[in-house]
DNA sequence: TCAAAAGTGTTCTTGATACACCCATGC
DNA sequence: GCATGGGTGTATCAAGAACACTTTTGA
């Protein structure tokens, strides 16, 4: 059976989150080609045939951004009929974090990175897919330890929690914060200090991600 | 610009839950072509370019199965390379929920209700697919009101117990439960009693629907 | 009268919340 | 010496967990 009919064509776009100056961040490229030629889109591209959609995220992510080696997952599919202006493009979106103090370089010189509060007009549905990203990183970061994906390897409790309070947009008492944290034991201190910065230095921890995955195996969840 | 080189075509493959007799159960669909011919599968079809996939997906279940109004989400998107024998195909699959004793006929001759506990050999990689279907509705019951949907408009508390001992794969202290449900205030109590069936008749309670949406709208959460 | 499911409260324990001061450093 | 962020403990309160007996009906 060969299947002889019109065809959409299927891409793959990557809401890239970055954290940086205690605020979230989202890579976007700006489109050198028609259509929406000037405007800033997700970085993306199209599926090839002999790759899987997982593969073509993360080659687009390579070639578009220089980003190799992140977190990235799929987030959902848009199939709007007219997304795409030119034909019918249905796009499986990811999501990706990026430890952005490890890659401050952005690779493409057409890359930058924009607050996800006011990021600029965006091609495409790219604005629905953002949001799309963006509540589910919301989600995500309260029940999954991926927020330490924004963060360098090693990094202080404030950091951590000036993330999370970034992330959801709350307020979080200090105190019940290390608290909590903490009592995961998910945490390792490194007896080294840091961030001489003006200030007095703070403790850095790293995320011991090996106890974690034993914990999770054994019924653990990560909370809050 | 156009986009002139081998695609992939697309499909939408549906998981239907369904609860009955206490058992979580799932909906497939006996093949009658090649591949895969007399192996069961999961309702689904190949999206047409000028319906989104949201109506791919509804319009499959329909068409398959006879199903319509029934809650239907869009769950994850399958892309290996030889997930189908006859050339590159990328599914995007749904899932379904149904209120199994509201609809008991399955439609088409070809459809059987099978425990989602021990399904049967399934085509493609639909067994992949039933797999994430369940891990998300077990992820999501638990935060969001939607195993009303496998329950008939009027139920009883242990009913619905059971429907979440059934999914969650627990057992759950009844007083307990009963406290923590109703002390959401979402369901409403009917005056009527119920399944004369052979025992002391229970209360029937119907799930709030509008009261749910006002209470999410303010903040409030589901859980549990 | 017996079997089977419905219905109902209290105690205890645990985890979440609220909250204020001293410390170390760079300037 | 002062401004800035780092670091720490306790008391209160609310929610979750454990737990057993009586009631109603149909057979």
């Amino acid at each position: 059976m060969g299947f002889n009919y019109p065809r959409a064509a299927i891409t793959v776009d990557c809401v890239v989150f970055g954290f940086d100056e205690g605020e979230l961040k989202v890579l976007l490229i700006q489109r050198g080609i028609a259509p929406f030629k000037g405007k800033w889109a997700l970085p993306g591209g199209f599926v090839r045939t002999d790759e899987t959609i997982d593969q073509a995220a993360g080659r687009e992510l390579l070639e578009e951004t220089g980003l190799t080696n992140v977190f990235l997952e799929q987030l959902y599919t848009f199939g709007a009929v007219d997304r795409d202006p030119r034909e019918r493009v249905v796009s499986v979106a990811y999501y990706a974090l990026v430890k952005l103090c490890e890659h401050p370089a952005t690779g493409a010189s057409d890359a930058a990175w924009f607050p996800v509060a006011k990021p600029p007009t965006l091609a495409f549905d790219h604005a629905e897919i953002l949001k799309t990203g963006l509540s589910r990183l919301r989600g995500k970061v309260r029940y999954e330890p991926i927020g330490f994906e924004l963060l360098p390897e090693k990094f202080t409790l404030s950091q951590l929690q000036h993330l999370y309070e970034s992330v959801l947009q709350t307020t979080l008492d200090k105190r019940n914060f290390r608290k909590r944290i903490l009592s995961m034991e998910l945490l390792v201190s490194l007896e080294g200090e840091l961030c001489s910065g003006a200030h007095r230095p703070a403790q850095l921890f790293r995320f011991d991600a090996e106890k974690y995955a034993a914990l999770k195996e054994a019924g653990f969840n990560f909370e809050l």
